[in-house]
RNA sequence: AGGCGCGUAGCUCAGGGGGAGAGCGCUACCUUGACACGGUAGAGGUCUGGGGUUCGAAACCCCACGUGCCUACCA
């Protein structure tokens, strides 16, 4: 008997723990739970480890679990891999932050105990998202957990960095990069934000060399202006035609530069003539670059935000915005500022520590992606990995198509040390898996190592095969490569999800995953992204504390729907706690009903009792419907299919139903029969989006059972449940007379206790039978005291009665004394109206010629069957108002 | 500057060519033997505006307004 004890809802908190501890006790969580089903995985994204869980990692991490528990349950050999990225920049920052409170920095400790001190802080920390995946209730194998820094994957990493510079897909190249002088290191394309700013557009005058006059430029960046080595202008521009090749003497410096003409000068912005600093801009190392000779490059910004030696000794050591002010107001000193106006324009930040990018020169590793990207824009275009929903295949091609290389050093300690070691006597370059003893070349010994790290990407981009064992041919690799779905966000489609499919196809010659289900973003009610600066984060772990990790999971789901983001609402939680509840106290109602008795494996076929029948038709048709909506990646469909069903199917109306069944000898038995089928069918159902709660309730229902069962984890998934059309039409009459008499007791204030009398008028003999065959069933939930079914005129519409039309029948609710007829004249001339209105339509539509010939005709036909039976209903209502009219004018009279 | 998406009940959102759905909230009544985290009944919407396509548009197309995001080197 299940345990329901005296508790009066259902409380999450000591269950969850309970049967999780269970499923890893049992190893549940391993694919070999299914030895002979088909593999089915999916790797997780994996989260940083300094990270916590937000509620873009919960929702990420639901989906997926919902995923693998299905499939496990579908008989898969289903794999969810798990791990943590070691986040280059992320984790060294934070641990950078730790040394700075006791005022040290990394250099005063050294690399080696630095790296030390990232592992220990690791250690003590980096589980803490995991931790937090378990309390979600993620039925990971973490057996199999990774962690992108371990020896297998880093020798992934070497593997792939050493074939790629082999086939010439990886080089070093100096040129300018994306700074970061606050990280202090390189960054790629898509690691810099972009974001529109007010700043100042400031016009200074260039002296023309010997000769009076000036040309203006404008600038963003007046600091930059130390390190100008020309000024440009369009060849079409006949303003400054017969500037080009003058000479311009460099205001703040002793230099002197050239006028030289570039297509790339756009003559409407500015003046149209733009200073040239090729250390410092991107657009101006292309210029620089275009000239010949090329334009020299004279850096004047340090890789620490600082002004340079070459910036002049008035202006080295500054920092790049203490200068720009000086060199402004050193301009307007010595008049040559024209003026300064108000520009908005884009600056780039980095995306870890938003300060403002600067572009600097420097020898950066490099890999060349077109090759790579051909390829994965191919496996996409035919369809070999499916981009859901679709709409995202665009911005993927957009990107794709117009990739650029990607620089993946980063001037940091923490990560996978660049496999290049240099000779210190001949200069040859090394590129190695392993560390060279001496110069291959010279066989000098021990050649000094590039100091330099990948980007943490270059090692999540093998993440689908690095983690099962590659490069060795390992069991798993053969197993579940390629993997099955990946379920991301789209803010790293192009980080992360773009460059596996191009390492996938490059080194394990298939694709990564052959779907990809790209899901919301989740944001705040006002439906701002949720961060940390801004204050508006909700803690999912809170979430889980306050409503269960069930309602919350069920909530995510319910809310992921495609192609659109989340606003996430705590009421919404709320909600579903309570359908967990209302779940909870019908398995209670029907353990109490049920003694002991357990579901058969099989949907009960020969019960004769009607709304049995009927709930076993419509628990069939919710089960295809959620089995179709998950294999469609449609969460929210699936999870609000099963609260449609369980709530308004299965509580409102077969329970209700069935505590009428349950007092018929007759009947009893296939109705206990079918409580705990359709029970034991909904926890399974549900049990995807919340585990917890339905292992509990069904374990709790199994102890009856012979031989015991493990675990609704790897109970069958309902699949192919008989239908009952004819049960469900006659169930339709039931339901009809039920909600006529209940509707007239609402709307006249009838009071709840009152047992009325009924009268049923079928139009169909048909009907008039299965009504007069559930009498019982009526009379207990339309509170009557009596009824009287039939198709003649025994069921004629007594005098003082209160009359409800359904499609097939008509009820009649005699209210001896009761009667408000001012009331009922109202309800019924509100129904009137209302079906007036919808006759209305109706007609119109039959009349025009263009609809009746140019619609389908099942269209027609089912428009004329609308309109008899609102004719119909419309011809009862206005019997009923006239006899209650003619009533009230005999009152008066009488 | 280009591109993508969104605007449906008071709120959060589904839906998607044949006169509109859910949850929460609201109103009335009910401590009815699973559940007040509940029950029954109800109120509430010219589906942002304007054009077009169609027999028929909330849905498809165009424009406008509002709003969110992505990409890009406009000094």
């Amino acid at each position: 008997m299940p345990d329901h004890g005296e508790r009066k809802g259902y409380e999450p908190r000591t269950i969850e723990r309970k049967w999780y501890d269970f499923w890893l006790e049992k190893g549940l969580f391993k694919p070999e739970v299914n030895p002979s089903g088909r593999p089915y995985c999916i790797v997780i994204p994996p989260p940083n480890v300094t990270g916590s869980l937000h509620m873009g990692h919960a929702l990420n991490a639901t989906i997926q679990d919902v995923l693998v528990r299905w499939k496990r349950m579908r008989g898969a050999r289903a794999l969810w891999l798990p791990g943590t990225d070691h986040a280059g920049i992320a984790t060294q920052n934070v641990v950078e932050r730790e040394l700075a409170k006791e005022k040290k920095d990394r250099h005063q400790i050294g690399r080696e105990e630095f790296i030390k001190g990232v592992w220990k802080w690791k250690a003590e920390y980096g589980g803490r998202i995991i931790h937090q995946l378990k309390m979600m209730g993620a039925s990971a194998d973490w057996s199999r957990e990774r962690f992108t820094l371990d020896e297998g994957l880093s020798e992934a990493v070497r593997t792939v960095f050493v074939r790629l510079y082999e086939e010439g897909l990886i080089y070093r190249s100096s040129r300018l990069i994306n700074w970061c002088p606050r990280c202090r290191t390189a960054l790629s394309d898509l690691e810099v934000e972009h974001e529109e700013e007010e700043g100042l557009l400031t016009y200074i005058k260039y002296p023309l060399s010997g000769g009076k006059g000036h040309v203006v430029v404008a600038t963003t960046r007046p600091e930059t202006m130390l390190g100008d080595t020309a000024v440009a202008v369009n060849p079409a521009d006949d303003r400054y035609k017969d500037l080009v090749g003058r000479r311009i003497d460099l205001p703040l410096t002793c230099r002197q530069i050239a006028v030289v003409s570039d297509q790339a000068v756009q003559m409407e912005f500015g003046t149209g003539a733009v200073k040239v600093t090729p250390a410092h801009d991107f657009n101006d190392e292309e210029i620089g670059k275009r000239q010949s000779p090329p334009l020299e490059s004279i850096s004047v910004i340090g890789a620490d935000g600082r002004m340079t030696a070459q910036a002049g000794a008035r202006y080295a050591g500054l920092d790049r915005y203490e200068c720009r002010k000086l060199v402004v107001s050193d301009l307007k000193t010595i008049g040559l500022l024209e003026k300064e106006e108000k520009h908005v324009h884009q600056v780039g930040h980095c995306y870890r520590c938003k300060t403002v990018i600067e572009p600097l020169s420097t020898p950066q590793w490099y890999v060349k992606v077109k090759p790579m990207a051909r390829e994965a824009i191919r496996a996409v275009r035919e369809g070999r990995v499916r981009i859901i929903p679709e709409g995202w295949q665009n911005s993927y091609f957009a990107w794709m198509e117009e990739i650029r290389d990607w620089c993946i050093s980063r001037q940091i300690w923490w990560g996978h040390r660049i496999p290049v070691w240099y000779c210190g006597e001949c200069g040859e370059v090394i590129v190695s898996r392993t560390t060279p003893d001496e110069c291959p070349k010279c066989k000098a010994a021990a050649p000094d190592q590039d100091p330099d790290v990948l980007d943490t990407w270059f090692s999540s981009a093998l993440w689908p095969f690095s983690t099962l064992g590659w490069p060795e041919a390992t069991p798993d690799l053969k197993d579940f490569y390629p993997t099955d779905a990946l379920v991301t966000a789209f803010d790293i489609l192009f980080f992360w999800v773009a460059r596996m499919i191009m390492m996938g196809l490059k080194f394990m010659g298939d694709v990564p995953f052959r779907d990809v289900y790209i899901h919301a973003l989740v944001r705040d009610q006002e439906g701002q992204k949720m961060s940390k600066s801004k204050g508006n984060v909700v803690d999912p772990l809170t979430m889980v504390d306050k409503y269960g990790a069930d309602a919350f999971r069920f909530t995510l789901a319910a809310f992921a729907a495609q192609g659109r983001d989340i606003k996430f609402s705590e009421e919404r939680v709320m909600g579903y706690r309570h359908f967990i509840n209302k779940l909870w106290n019908a398995a209670k109602f029907i353990s109490m009903n049920t003694e002991g008795g357990t579901a058969g494996e099989n949907p009960p076929d020969d019960v004769s009792d009607l709304p049995s029948r009927w709930v076993l038709s419509r628990l069939s048709q919710a089960s295809e419907e959620t089995s179709l909506a998950l294999e469609e990646y449609r969460f929210n469909d699936a999870a609000n299919r099963l609260y449609r069903f369980v709530w308004h199917e299965f509580c409102d109306w077969y329970i209700e139903f069935a505590k009428t069944g349950l007092e018929d000898a007759g009947q009893a038995k296939d109705v206990r029969r079918c409580l705990l089928y359709t029970l034991d069918t909904v926890l399974k159902l549900l049990h995807p989006f919340m585990p917890f709660v339905t292992e509990e309730l069904w374990q709790a229902a199994a102890r009856g059972a012979p031989e015991g069962r493990r675990s609704i984890m790897t109970a069958a998934w309902p699949e192919d449940l008989p239908r009952d059309p004819e049960a469900e039409e006659r169930m339709g009459a039931v339901i009809d007379a039920i909600s006529a008499v209940r509707n007239i007791r609402g709307e006249l204030n009838v009071r709840p206790g009152a047992k009325v009398s009924v009268i049923v008028n079928a139009h169909s003999e048909a009907a008039a039978r299965t009504l007069g065959e559930h009498l019982p069933h009526m009379m207990r939930l339309a509170g009557a005291g009596s009824i009287i079914v039939g198709t003649g005129p025994e069921t004629k519409k007594p005098k003082k009665a209160a009359v409800g039309a359904m499609p097939g029948l008509e009820v009649y609710v005699p209210m001896e004394g009761l009667l408000d007829m001012a009331a009922e004249l109202e309800r019924l001339g509100k129904e009137l109206g209302k079906t007036d209105k919808e006759l209305a339509f109706c007609l119109r539509k039959l009349m025009d010629e263009d609809f009746v010939n140019r619609a389908p005709e099942a269209v027609v036909a089912k428009e004329k069957a609308k309109c008899r039976q609102l004719e119909d209903k419309k011809r009862h209502l206005e019997d009923s108002i006239n006899r209650l009219k003619g009533m009230e004018v005999e009152k008066e009279n009488g």
